[in-house]
DNA sequence: CCAAGTTACGAGTCACGTAAGGATT
DNA sequence: AATCCTTACGTGACTCGTAACTTGG
C-alpha cells in the first residue's frame, strides 16, 4: 500500500476515470491502470468497477482510510520540515467563515509587536482550514465550532495541532422572521429536533454536533450548503429552506432573519487559533520562530 | 516517505541501534543505513544522532507521526480485507483489564445463539486492544474508560471503529485503608488534585482524563504502572504508592483497600465493545459475517 | 582496535512510458 | 467506430546485499 498507489486510487475514484486521473497526476493512463492493478492484487480485492469507473464496497472502505492517511503523511512531512525550514517572512492565514470576524482582532493581538510581513488570508471550510494547517499549507488557522465550555474543538483527528481558545459565544438559531418561533427569547434544542435544517458543515455548526448534543436522531437536513459564504447561508435560512446555528454576534448583522439564542446542553460556540508546532508553547513564540528576522 | 522507511526509522529509534533494527526487520545493516539516509535526504533534516543513536528534535517529531500512520495503514488493509476474507471460524477477542469481568457476559449475549467456534481471549492495555481491533489482529475488543454518560470513549483516533456501549459504572477511588479520606462515603475530584496518583494508562482511568475533567493541572503521577494486572495495581495503591480510579464493582473485590465513590463532573466509567466493520450494523450481524458456517 | 555506521558497487527487481490489444457503448 | 482500460515489452531507476572503508570510544 504505497502512498503513491493510494493517491492514484483516490484520484481515479474522484474523477471516475483512469485517463482523467492520469492527466491530473502527470502519469500515462497505462501507469494508472498498473497502479490500480497493483493495489487490487496486493489487497486481493476488487476496488473499482470499470465502465463506469466506480468504487466497489471495498473501494469505498479504502477511500475512507486513504484521505486521512495521505493527509497525515503530508502533515508529518510539514511538521518535521517546519523545524528546519528557514523563516519565510510570509504568513498564510486561513479562517472558517464564522471565525473570520474575529480574525482582525486575533491577528492584532498576535502580530502587534511583530515586524512587517507579507500576510495572506483565505476563507475556507472548517475542516479544510484544519487540514491545511496540519499539512503546512497554512501557518495559522482560525476555526469555530460547537464544544463544551473550555473544551477543545473536536476537529477530525488527522494530525495533532495546537489549539488556543480565543473566544466563546452564545449559539443562536437563525429563523425566518415569519417563523412561528421567531418571537421567542430563547429556545431549547428539543423544540427544534423535528425542524428542517440546513447542513452546512464547513460554515455553520455541523448537524452532527447538534445531534450528539441532543442525544437523538432528527436534525434532518433539508438542504446541504457546501459554500463558505455566511451571507448566502443566512439568505437560505431567511428563505425558509431550513434552520442553522450561528454564534450570537454574527447573527445580529443580518436584517432579514431572527436570531434566537438556543440553550444547548453544555455547548458554546467556540473559536480557536490553530497552529502546527506541537510543542511550541505560545502562539506568539511559534510565530516568532516562523517569522524571525 | 515510503512506509518501509518509516517502519525502519521507528525500529532504529526504538532499538537505539541500526544493527539491532536490521536484525529485527530482516535487513542487512547497510540497508537500514540507506533507509535512514534516504529519509533524511528526502526531508532534508537530520533525524538521528549516531553514536549514540538517538532521535533528534525532528526525529522525535517524526516518531509521533510514524506510529499512527503505520497503524492506520495496517487498519486500512485489515478493513478492506475483512470484507473479502473468508470467515475463519475463529474469534480473537481482546479486553482491557478492567473490562475483563464483563467479558463473559458480553460474549454470552453475542454468542449465545452462535455455533461452536474456536475462541481466543487476551488481556492487554486499552490502547493496544483498540489498535489491534483496528489492524485486524483482534476481531472484537472490550475496553473501558472514563467518558461522559452515553458518550463514546475517546480512544486514540487512529482508525474509525464501531463501538457499542455495554455498561456504565460509578467510578471509585482506591485508597489505602489508612488513608485519611478512606472513611468518606464520597469524594469530589477537587479533594484529590494534590494527591499522589498512579499513572496506569493501560489499566486504570488515564490521569489525562481526570485532569481534563478537573479542568486543572495537578494529578501528578508518583508512579507509572505499565502492566495490565489489576491486582498488582491495587496492591500498589494499597501500599500507598498513589491513588487510582476503578469502576465500582471491580473495587469491591479487593480487601486491603477502601473504594470511595468519586463524583466526577459528568463522567462515568464506561465499557464498550469494539469491532472493525464500520458500517456493519449490529455486532451480532458483524459476528455472523465473520463466523458464518 | 573493535564495534558500529557509511560508502561503493553490482545484480536483481520494479516502475514507468510506448505501443499494441481487447472490450464496451 | 470511438473511447477507454488492459496487457506486453523494453529501458531506466531503484533497492538491497556484499564488501571495503571510516569513525568514535
Amino acid at each position: 500500500m504505497d502512498p503513491h498507489l493510494l493517491r492514484t486510487f483516490v484520484a481515479v475514484a474522484r474523477h471516475g476515470s483512469f485517463s482523467a486521473a492520469a492527466r491530473d497526476l502527470g502519469y500515462t493512463q497505462a501507469a494508472v491502470s498498473q497502479h490500480i492493478a497493483a493495489l487490487e492484487s496486493d489487497l486481493k480485492v476488487s476496488l473499482l468497477t470499470r465502465r463506469p469507473v466506480v468504487a466497489t464496497e471495498a473501494g469505498r472502505r479504502l477511500l475512507e482510510h486513504a484521505a486521512p492517511i495521505l493527509l497525515r503523511l503530508d502533515a508529518a512531512r510539514a511538521d518535521v520540515t517546519r523545524l528546519a525550514g528557514a523563516p519565510r517572512g510570509r504568513l498564510h492565514v486561513g479562517t472558517s467563515p464564522l471565525a473570520a470576524p474575529g480574525l482582525a482582532a486575533a491577528l492584532a493581538t498576535l502580530l502587534g509587536p511583530m515586524p512587517r510581513l507579507e500576510l495572506t488570508v483565505r476563507v475556507a471550510a472548517r475542516e479544510t482550514v484544519a487540514a491545511e494547517v496540519a499539512s503546512g499549507t497554512l501557518d495559522i488557522g482560525l476555526v469555530d465550532g460547537l464544544a463544551a465550555p473550555s473544551d477543545p474543538l473536536r476537529l477530525s483527528e488527522v494530525s495533532p495541532l495546537t489549539a488556543i481558545g480565543v473566544g466563546e459565544e452564545q449559539p443562536v438559531v437563525i429563523l425566518p422572521r415569519s417563523h412561528p418561533l421567531a418571537g421567542r427569547t430563547g429556545l431549547r434544542l428539543a423544540d427544534l429536533i423535528d425542524a428542517r435544517w440546513i447542513d452546512a458543515p464547513g460554515t455553520a455548526a455541523p448537524l452532527g454536533d447538534l445531534r450528539r448534543a441532543g442525544g437523538a436522531e432528527g436534525f434532518r437536513a433539508a438542504l446541504r450548503y457546501e459554500g463558505t459564504d455566511t451571507g448566502t447561508l443566512v439568505a437560505l435560512a431567511a428563505a425558509g429552506h431550513g434552520l442553522t446555528v450561528l454564534p450570537g454576534p454574527a447573527a445580529g448583522q443580518f436584517p432579514g432573519v431572527a436570531g434566537v439564542p438556543i440553550t444547548l446542553p453544555r455547548l458554546v460556540h467556540r473559536t480557536e487559533l490553530l497552529h502546527g508546532s506541537i510543542g511550541a508553547g505560545s502562539p506568539a513564540a511559534a510565530l516568532a520562530t516562523l517569522l524571525a528576522g
